[in-house]
RNA sequence: GGGUCGGUAGUCUAGCUUGGUAUGAUUCUUGCUUGGGGUGCAAGAGAUCGGGCGUUCAAGUCGCCCCCGGCCCA
């Protein structure tokens, strides 16, 4: 660390880290400067949120509960704790989930729980038992509900604010369907939600695999999950949709009576934005050096107003910067007046260090010529425009830094995935922050082995075969030599 | 889970080798000053030195255990 480099620097900058040759330090030191979360609260993997985050992940929220609105979801709101013969229904389930489940096992002094309780790793074992009641026949299907929740896994891997907590903020949608089609459809249209929110309004590119049968949610059939790309190079995953199958209404008994009369089992998926690991992915994917930038569909304030006087026109330059903001609310722009006694020059680094899109300056400059200065954050630009049009142009501008955040999101996906026919190759492209394109043996129990080889050698993870191209093999296994059977890619993942 | 580094005012930090009243900056409060890219001055506030146990006349400093965090690896 450059600690002491830091203490002499600390006027030149509220914030200064290379986002590209230091990010592991850019992302710890942003979410304390930025006060996005406090991680002092002392319990491992547990970190309180602060305003400057949550106003955004409640936007974010928000956004995606339109969506599931629109397209037939209902909300509910279900208990946080799983009575452990609920969890242990459906048996891949309880394997894959128990090592990280928190349990409560007894009250008070010493009272002892009858049956002890789960706090929910996911909630597909809360709720199916309820479903099972709920659903009687076809004419009760298809059943789209979600629930908005936190989520807690007693996670082994390193603990990180955002990315990865032993508590975090979900949106969980639980559907059941009277076929398997259904279910299918069900899945595509989910991929299609991630894509309308993750990606058109949050900003934040996405590539999307089906992943391994080893890879899957437990208990499913199959699982298709979007990842996105860090700025080290690594992928994340983001929200993930899974193919139930018939299995869990089997193990929780979720039958409905068919036009015919006849008893048949449901089918089901679900599907998991993590809000709060979205949020760490989508301030890694936007910022800068500097600090934050936020898009402005889901910046916590979408403009800030910086009022410029000396203490003799002090008065008039407040009144003017008043009559923007109220301009602005009454146009439904999230705007803030930054009227702290302290110079335009610090509140500029501040705003820009917390990645406010849009800053307003005023001075009595703009107050003699009717105008504002417009300044956009992820450019670093500004640039005067009058007063009557202030509303247009912040709408205008809004739009416009939003795509440009995306369109640079999207420009390091160019090249991204590079073909390899060996280990070395593998090797090779992941060093360069590349995903690799091999072909493999098997994406089923078979290809295991393989997989483990070039997780040990490569260190990176098969992340699946894409579904959006139709892709043949034509080669080998580049592990076992057997004829491939799928074409797979190959990151370093978090 | 393994390795490694670390934990001292809100924040960053000196002190630890060689035990003896805890250093500086920033932040905060008040007042003045200043204000178009981090104004300056003065006064004041702010610490169970991560927790526990031990050694000692005496522990931030030495020993052991635990907790939390950073980084690297799985």
């Amino acid at each position: 660390m450059k600690k002491s480099e830091k203490k002499s620097d600390n006027k030149q900058a509220i914030f200064d880290i290379s986002k590209e040759e230091n990010f592991p330090d850019w992302y710890t030191e942003i979410c304390k400067v930025a006060e996005l979360a406090d991680i002092r609260y002392g319990v491992k993997g547990f970190t309180p949120f602060l305003p400057w985050s949550v106003m955004s992940m409640e936007l974010m929220f928000d956004f995606l509960k339109d969506v599931l609105h629109k397209k037939g979801h209902l909300p509910m709101i279900f208990p946080t704790v799983i009575p452990e013969s609920n969890l242990t229904k459906e048996a891949e389930h309880v394997d894959g989930f128990t090592p990280q489940v928190f349990w409560i096992k007894d009250y008070g002094e010493d009272g002892q729980l009858e049956e002890k309780l789960a706090l929910r790793p996911t909630s597909e074992t809360a709720l199916y038992p309820m479903y099972s009641l709920w659903i009687r026949s076809w004419r009760d299907l298809p059943l789209k509900r979600y629930q908005r929740a936190s989520i807690f896994r007693s996670e082994v891997k390193s603990t990180r604010p955002f990315l990865r907590g032993r508590e975090f903020l979900w949106i969980e949608s639980h559907n059941v369907f009277a076929t398997h089609e259904e279910a299918k459809a069900q899945v595509m249209e989910d991929l299609e939600t991630t894509k309308e929110v993750v990606t058109d309004i949050y900003g934040v590119p996405v590539m999307v695999f089906q992943r391994t049968q080893w890879d899957k949610f437990p208990g499913g059939l199959n699982t298709y999950a979007a990842d996105t790309l860090m700025p080290d190079g690594k992928v994340i995953q983001l929200p993930s949709t899974h193919d139930l199958g018939d299995n869990f209404a089997r193990a929780f008994d979720i039958q409905y009576l068919d036009e015919n009369n006849e008893t048949r089992y449901a089918f089901q998926t679900c599907y998991g934005p993590a809000i709060s690991r979205i949020y760490g992915a989508m301030i890694s994917v936007h910022g800068d050096d500097k600090g934050l930038r936020l898009p402005y569909a889901i910046a916590p304030y979408q403009v800030v107003i910086v009022p410029i006087f000396k203490a003799k026109n002090e008065a008039e330059v407040i009144a003017y910067a008043k009559k923007i903001e109220s301009n602005l609310q009454k146009a439904d722009v999230r705007v803030h007046l930054d009227d702290r006694d302290t110079t335009p020059g610090w509140k500029y680094n501040y705003w820009e260090m917390k990645g406010v899109p849009i800053r307003v300056h005023v001075g009595p400059r703009e107050v003699k010529e009717e105008k504002i200065v417009l300044f956009r954050r992820d450019l670093m630009k500004r640039e005067p425009v009058p007063l009557k049009s202030l509303v247009k142009e912040v709408k205008k501008l809004g739009l416009d830094i939003d795509k440009t955040l995306l369109t640079e999101a999207e420009s390091k996906f160019e090249g991204l995935i590079v073909d390899a026919d060996s280990i070395g190759k593998i090797i090779d492209a992941l060093d360069h922050g590349k995903i690799a394109r091999i072909e493999f043996c098997s994406t089923n129990m078979d290809g295991y082995d393989c997989a483990g080889q070039i997780e040990e050698r490569t260190s990176g993870e098969i992340r699946g075969t894409r579904i959006d191209i139709e892709e043949t093999p034509e080669s080998v296994c580049v592990i076992c030599g057997k004829p491939a059977k799928e074409i797979v890619y190959i990151a370093r993942s978090y």
